[in-house]
DNA sequence: TCTGGGGTCCTAGGACCC
DNA sequence: TCTGGGGTCCTAGGACCC
């Protein structure tokens, strides 16, 4: 047998928070608990979170908020606006948490970590993570479900089973005997499969592979065709088999991109550049913070999907010189606007995208140009950056990018940031029983 | 009136080089 | 009729994830 090909012995732990947006703001919003809550997207545009409650009552993940209103109001569905910023540092929260119990982590998103838990035994693994889960509650608020198998793909599925039958008390050990396997596989519709999704699913099916156990014993040559290397590891990673590793260092991002969708549309060239200029500045700043220069930078534009008289276009600028100055990236991003930008469309969502990313350190010269390194641009970014950091996000903005924004996406329902910002803090209100 | 945003990886095909 | 071969780099598009 090839020895890449032996069965992984470790034991990956997937923590996964229930229903995190949820979770989140029923930490500080108690009377949440056992209700129906939704959390919306950005401008209130579609469902991306809901508590099992709001499952139970048909609410699917990304409805449209606008089709959901008559239920919101029949059920008293209660709704709130995705809050980011609370979201974000509640994570680093459970994953610092998650630090105690391993020293192998890979942060994998928002909700999830992968964690390393090959030392402990096979009788131990249940313990130990029942311990990791209470903790969890205990320091943060936040239910998690934790399922531990030899591969990332099979401690998805385990995590599946743990969050999906409460017998297991949100904790499951895949199992190591071919029937129990079987048992386990049985229950997990193809496309349910971590790295399934719509279009493979479609595929699978039609080719009679319905289930996890199914897709498991079907031989590689029928799958490499359609699904290629994906599909291989994924078929290997379910037998048992580790094509994936735990990513402990975070790799640096490859691109960077902010868009978003206007609370109405846009018709004026004016304001698109407002627009594109405020979506750059955040760029920058989002660049500078991952310390990171960018090479090229798309400006997209478009119109609603939903409605005739479509229209979409983008553009790519090559910066002369990698850069992260917020003046540079938005004379770039404004030329290339001007070059797709038509009149007589109403437009509903732009961005920008910063491809080629290199360490901000490196910099690479052109002889047609001076090399404006270390200047006093860069101290007032790095001014800029700490102003809007220590008093407030856009203490100090480019007027390009405009003082109104009428544009600006809703957040109708927003809880406050209770817990990064003084002035949001949580009020508890007291009052004496009278008698 | 109202349909998210931010990413990754892989592949195919074209341009270009020697 | 014939159209080198092998390699790299870049880009666009598809599929997927949370």
């Amino acid at each position: 047998m090839n020895l890449a090909l032996k069965p992984s012995t470790k034991k990956i732990a997937l923590v996964d928070c229930n229903n995190f947006y949820i979770s989140v703001e029923r930490v500080f919003n108690p009377a949440l608990v056992n209700k129906p809550v939704v959390v919306l997207s950005n401008n209130d545009g579609c469902a991306v979170a809901r508590s099992q409650e709001a499952k139970d009552l048909g609410i699917a993940m990304g409805a449209p908020y606008f089709k959901l209103k008559q239920k919101i109001t029949q059920y008293s569905i209660e709704v709130y606006s995705s809050n980011y910023v609370l979201y974000g540092d509640m994570s680093a929260r459970v994953m610092a948490t998650l630090s105690h119990f391993s020293p192998d982590v890979e942060v994998y998103s928002i909700d999830e970590a992968f964690i390393d838990l090959s030392w402990l035994s096979g009788d131990e693994l249940k313990k130990y993570a029942t311990a990791i889960r209470r903790t969890i509650m205990m320091w943060t608020g936040i239910p998690v479900s934790i399922g531990i198998a030899p591969t990332k793909t099979l401690a998805k599925v385990a995590n599946r089973v743990a969050k999906r039958q409460p017998q297991h008390h949100g904790v499951f050990v895949y199992p190591h005997t071919e029937p129990d396997k079987k048992t386990v596989l049985d229950t997990i519709a193809v496309e349910d499969i971590w790295g399934i999704g719509r279009q493979y699913s479609i595929w699978l099916r039609s080719n009679l592979i319905n289930d996890a156990f199914e897709l498991k014993n079907t031989p590689e040559w029928l799958i490499q065709p359609k699904m290629g290397i994906v599909g291989i590891r994924l078929l290997r990673e379910l037998n048992g088999i580790s094509c994936l590793s735990l990513e402990l260092q975070p790799k640096s991002k490859r691109a960077t991109c902010v868009s978003g969708s206007f609370s109405h549309p846009i018709k004026t060239l004016e304001q698109m550049k407002e627009a594109i200029a405020t979506h750059t500045t955040s760029a920058g700043a989002k660049l500078r913070k991952q310390k990171q220069s960018t090479t090229a930078i798309t400006v997209f534009i478009l119109t609603s999907k939903f409605k005739d008289n479509y229209y979409s276009n983008s553009i790519t600028i090559t910066l002369p010189i990698a850069t992260n100055r917020t003046p540079e990236l938005i004379n770039a991003a404004i030329r290339g606007l001007e070059l797709i930008y038509r009149d007589g469309y109403e437009y509903k969502k732009a961005g920008i995208i910063c491809q080629g990313l290199i360490p901000q350190n490196i910099r690479q010269g052109n002889v047609f140009l001076q090399d404006y390194s270390s200047d006093k641009q860069q101290r007032l970014m790095e001014t800029i950056d700490r102003l809007n950091a220590t008093m407030g996000r856009n203490t100090v903005f480019w007027g390009v990018s405009g003082i109104n924004k009428s544009w600006i996406a809703k957040r109708d329902n927003l809880t406050s940031r209770y817990t990064t910002s003084w002035s949001e803090l949580p009020i508890v209100k007291a009052s004496l029983p009278s008698d």
